[in-house]
DNA sequence: GGGAATTTGATAGACGTCTATCACAATCTG
DNA sequence: CAGATTGTGATAGACGTCTATCAAATTCCC
């Protein structure tokens, strides 16, 4: 039968010392000749010690409590990211993990920073934020850290912050993937794509376009920016006047939000017409519908699903002061219509 | 100050009964009157109790002991899958789950079922493993089951069989991935596919490549399929020699194994010539090196590192008699150059 | 109403770790 | 060699849940 992994105090004894001089070795604290805590770290391996964490956690009672914070507002994406806290957070509970998730009105970097300013008076052990590049933010989170608070940026990076760990996709390399996509849907031949944004400003977009730029090789042209604003409406009608405008565009990329908009555009085209190839990112409800009935061609997702487990991995870990597993960027994931996942079971269940 | 998470306590005494009775309650022992037992329900709703799961596991000091059952060989595939298993038993000590990984010679059904007759005579409290779909194998996975163990069936399905779940790809839509990529390579153009797989006989290669052709359109045509065996060096030949044979060419599928030798044909075209898209499956070592040369297009991965975790998840909460969470099949991931994730730290270690 | 069956209460010990305290031994300092 | 410093041992209580046991209270049935 199996026996009963090793203890402390299996250890202790095996090493010949206390219980206590086996716990203070193990737990750093003062007080240990070199000699016995070589003896102790001796029997650890012999024994193959590894130290029972429900146990550990038991005693000492820990309860995490993290802070989330994400942009208010329709934004399917986000409203995603949402459900996925929700969802973590009931499950956390379990694990004594508490994770408050906030609202903060988008591009509002004064609300942003009060609700951080609210969470650092909290004493948080932790905080996830989804914050723009911005001197405010990086203030914010420079007095979140200065209060020993782990910090943790998601979706969007504060790279000149302090902050702890960054997860999210590098926005380049999504750009560049689509580019290739791009390319082999063209199969050689030449092509004009038209890049929509949400506004020139906006670092990620730029990034993504800036990426696909890289890779498209020169049988590629441009066509003029579209700045949705990230808004469905303003989207539609952009995009409807530069394809009336501009008829040789074989491909549209929109790095942004607002796709609904998008969307319907593709839906009014007369039937026959050959449409554009279409790339966009995030897989979200409407997104997926156009997927699945032909309008588009690719998702690029950032599986938030991934990121929100890896925000908690980070933040618990962060708390424990210790070192982070997986720093790297999170891999954007190629969606067409065959490769679909299922429906999450959430889905059903707001239907329902 | 966050107050305390309520324990079972705190839930009888607002119930008004005994620590004893509300424990019979939430644990399910008999003898709880109907009344008595809604009125401790009442109390965890109002209260928002939730079990502590670290001290539960340590009251029952419960170890978990999981077979794993995996092929042995120089496959790439399944040595990262070996990989995966053995740095997850190492972390998973920690919370009390032993893994004991296996190998067994690929395609000897008389192997697998012994060791998997000597995981149900060590008691174990789940077993995994990759088995084809044979009578031998599904007559062992019921006598495991018979005695209580279950069975979570890897990589490659068994249906027929009485197995808890399955974990893996859905070939098909693999398949079908690859049939829209192939599709979207050629941007309308006709084309001609060289199928390659280990044998006929292979289902998951079989149903790889019919999914393939419920989405090619009738632009597209078959080269006769290669049989490579899995083998590299067989692979390497049969290859070669259909491309000399066949110069229509214009796309190679590899549903199979085997592919090192598939690279080597194409490392050896003569520069200048245009080489037909290549796509296939697994990132490993050699494949990743092929698509940052540019010598492959495109690599559909099942993205063992989750197959790994869910396997673990499964198994957990099957020994615990509890209901499976995630059971939607793994979605085919695709890699192009650009999306590449880091190459694992394994990676690195392994080469120090 | 009396005996049997069922339901409830009270409580104790175990799981492995952490924290704390106190006492004693060994070593160092001047 | 006395006194201070440092290293070690012994032990106890807490964390929340589980299991078990025994006694007491309540309900049921004839």
């Amino acid at each position: 039968m199996t026996r009963r992994p090793p203890t402390l105090s299996d250890v202790a004894r095996r090493a010949g010392v206390s219980y206590a001089t086996a716990d203070r070795v193990v737990n750093g604290r003062a007080g240990v000749s070199e000699k016995t805590s070589r003896s102790v770290h001796a029997a650890i391996e012999a024994l193959g010690y590894v130290r029972n964490v429900a146990a550990a956690n038991l005693s000492q009672q820990r309860v995490y409590r993290f802070g989330i914070i994400l942009p208010a507002g329709s934004n399917a994406f986000f409203r995603r990211v949402q459900a996925l806290f929700d969802e973590a957070a009931s499950r956390l509970k379990a694990d004594r993990i508490s994770l408050s998730i906030e609202s903060v009105e988008a591009f509002d970097a004064q609300a942003l920073t009060g609700k951080m300013a609210a969470l650092a008076e909290a004493r948080m052990d932790g905080v996830a934020v989804v914050a723009s590049d911005d001197p405010r933010t990086t203030a914010a989170i420079a007095e979140l850290r200065a209060r020993n608070i782990p910090v943790v940026t998601l979706v969007s990076d504060v790279p000149s912050s302090q902050r702890d760990a960054y997860v999210g996709i590098d926005n380049v390399v999504a750009g560049r993937t689509v580019g290739r996509l791009i390319g082999m849907a063209h199969g050689g031949r030449a092509g004009r794509v038209l890049p929509v944004v949400g506004a020139p400003s906006a670092r990620d977009h730029a990034e993504r376009l800036s990426g696909m730029r890289e890779v498209l090789g020169s049988a590629f042209e441009l066509a003029p920016v579209v700045e949705g604003r990230d808004r469905f409406e303003l989207v539609e009608t952009l995009v409807r006047e530069a394809l009336s405008r501009d008829p040789e565009i074989t491909a549209i990329y929109s790095a942004g939000a607002g796709n609904a908009g998008l969307v319907r555009v593709l839906e009014a085209l007369p039937p026959g017409t050959a449409r554009p190839y279409v790339f966009l990112h995030e897989l979200v409800p409407h997104s997926r519908r156009a997927l699945e009935d032909g309008l588009i061609d690719v998702i690029i997702d950032q599986r938030p699903e991934e990121e929100v487990a890896r925000v908690v991995e980070h933040l618990t870990l962060l708390a424990d002061r210790r070192a982070l597993l997986r720093t790297d960027p999170i891999v954007p994931t190629i969606f067409v219509r065959e490769n679909l996942p299922q429906e999450p079971a959430g889905a059903l269940e707001r239907a329902g």
